[in-house]
DNA sequence: CAGTACTGGATAGTGGCAGTATCTTCTTAA
DNA sequence: TTAAGAAGATACTGCCACTATCCAGTACTG
């Protein structure tokens, strides 16, 4: 197909399929003439990822770019699920210089506050993550705000997103060996966040609304709670 | 103290603080003299809570004002939690035109699928709620991509969230009747978010690299799984 | 009490990002 | 053979979050 029908089909403008193509984010068409060429289906299927990466899960077209990359690059399940993982964008990088006192310390504190939690939960992650440094600013930035962020309180929402890890990988095993696994482990990987910030935001409206109405029975009524 | 001490004290420019003033997510100062003001500790909080939403929490500026505008008009703790909820941006508002056939159709289906999840799970959610229209959309995203995101497959995902906001709201109502309690409540409904996501990605890390190592063992080891 | 440094406020400028538009050269179907 | 696209290169735009400059007024300094 042209490029005005690929357009046509997936609903973005030529000048932005020409934009993803600049910055590498979506192969050329197959060349039929010096200045023509032809686009397939999977150049509709990576217009929609594409877009479910920037607008669901508020990628950058840069970081759009290194993802689609490492699921280009796909060679094992294990080595996919780990270049796509690494390939992420952490958020929370840049912090502050702030009053750059005793931040050294505050921030190894911090990063230690967060091996401890690792080894609680008996995680395997590398030291060089860069979402231990992640984490650790954040709980910086929060214990600098008076918030009860200790280790023995992240140890809860850590079981949580344990268990949320658990669920997305075996939904992205379930592509185990399927030629889609990379497509759909980015899927998982990538646009979890944003759907679980979703439902969280709804379960904190319902929490709200709860305490409005009945106000001071922190207990729920019948058919809630998970487990 | 002067605008400069204010900048040394938080490590925010004086020209961003006047930025900030102008935008109006700081008060301005008591005037001394009709040149002049005098910023107190109040500000140096007020700073902290605005590089805390905008860098972690990711918030634009103007989401940042409103949410802030929010914190200050608390009356009731009620009040003040629903305020914030609502004041907090949808993620996942626009989405794309596409090939807008049976966009209505699709549309319409996935917000019916919310509204199952929503029943299923005994929330108590306005149908005006704007977080049911931008998980709608993310769904129909998702279904899009061929991804599994059936109402089955979310309410494990929904049943999740909502131990999250549980433990989100237990932490904001250990601040009931205190003046801090709106500061805390919008660190909580705010900023477990992101923290979340970064413990998600942990995890996921983790799992990762159980996968690689362990490869056909879904089952772990101690200490771990919530509940 | 002059001089300098600093202040609050208004306004203008900057840099990055994500597109969007234009221009030129080519290809092709009517 | 000619008008309607297509492809690529380059330039432009709009938004956002700052950042810099300018101005009149204040305050410490010696």
């Amino acid at each position: 197909m042209k490029i005005s029908e690929l357009s046509r089909r997936t609903g973005v403008p030529v000048a932005s399929i020409k934009y993803f193509r600049r910055e590498g984010l979506l192969p050329a068409g197959r060349a039929t003439a010096a200045r023509l060429a032809e686009y397939g289906e999977e150049h509709v299927q990576r217009l929609r990822l594409i877009k479910a990466l920037t607008t669901l899960g508020g990628l950058s077209i840069a970081a759009t770019r290194d993802v689609l990359a490492a699921v280009d690059q796909a060679e094992t399940t294990d080595g996919t699920l780990r270049a796509i993982s690494y390939a992420l964008p952490v958020p929370v990088t840049a912090a502050s210089a702030g009053d750059a006192e005793r931040d050294a310390d505050a921030e190894a504190a911090a990063e230690a506050d967060v091996t401890r939690l690792i080894a609680a939960m008996d995680w395997k992650i590398p030291d060089t993550s860069p979402h231990i440094r992640g984490l650790a600013m954040a709980l910086r930035e929060l214990r600098r705000l008076d918030a009860d962020y200790r280790p023995e309180r992240l140890v809860a929402y850590a079981e949580l997103a344990h268990s949320i890890a658990r669920l997305d990988l075996e939904r992205a095993a379930a592509f185990d060996d399927s030629p889609a696994l990379a497509e759909q482990a980015v899927i998982v990987l990538a646009l979890s966040g944003p759907m679980l910030e979703l439902l969280r935001r709804l379960a904190q409206e319902d929490q709200v609304r709860r305490r409005s109405t009945l106000d001071d029975n922190p207990e729920e009524g019948p058919g809630d709670g998970p487990r």
